[in-house]
DNA sequence: TTCGTCATTGATAATGAATATCATTTTCAT
DNA sequence: ATGAAAATGATATTCATTATCAATGACGAA
């Protein structure tokens, strides 16, 4: 019954362990993968179930695919162009976790974003 | 210009503060007010720009519109029932001047949310 | 090998929230 | 009262996600 699909998974990694499932499927339709868009939906799920990665929300609803335990990152994003640059969360993560504790809140994630105007902007 | 229908904002403040904005509607419709989905839309995006309501997202992605203090203030949500814990995020808040500064951002703004399993949960 | 069963796949249709369009109505200053 | 600008809402559209279902594949038993 296992869906995890291992091709999923693949892309997911190679996208920076960061997707949505519209991104996957045509990332890997622009691979030359073949895989109906079913299969990915599943497959995520799956994924989600062996918590083997974890779904946030973009800021539209769009559901957002993560590999769980990656070290990952932030966004500061230019409202002008678009620009983004990764950035350091070392502040956010222990500030994630104080508040966790102190609500008795378990199996924690978070999503942190700064936008701003880029200097070029 | 404003279009932040003051009908929708005590709707949403009977609703208990905190209701999607199908959810808005229909009540609306039950209590026999005359509405359109389109103005409720309206009238809410309208109250976020203001800075009244403030969006969160349901697990399914549905977008849910809150009454929000004043302060600026971040969430601690609970993935099982849907709990809000308003928390304070001075952290956040240093880090992410700090981030801006260091790649020469202006402007800033943020968002940043916390969610996992509550105690009850 | 051949059959049968059961899981997997994926094209297509359906669902549902959110947004765009646009004609109509309301507001309001002159 | 008149015209311009804003607000409204029915309708159509977009788009992510889920449901349906026929086709294919895997694999053990005979």
């Amino acid at each position: 019954m296992s869906r995890s699909n291992p091709r999923v998974l693949s892309v997911l990694e190679r996208a920076g362990g960061f997707a949505s499932a519209q991104e996957v499927y045509r990332l890997m339709q622009r691979e030359g993968e073949s895989i109906g868009l079913t299969t990915v939906y599943r497959a995520l799920q799956s994924l989600v179930n062996d918590k083997i990665v974890d779904i946030l929300r973009r800021e539209d609803g769009e559901a957002i695919y993560r590999l769980c335990g990656d070290a990952h990152h932030h966004h500061l994003v230019c409202k002008g162009c678009g620009d983004t640059v990764e950035i350091e969360g070392g502040a956010v993560e222990k500030w994630a976790k104080v508040m966790a504790e102190e609500h008795g809140f378990r199996d924690v994630g978070h999503t942190a974003e700064i936008f701003g105007l880029c200097p070029k902007c």
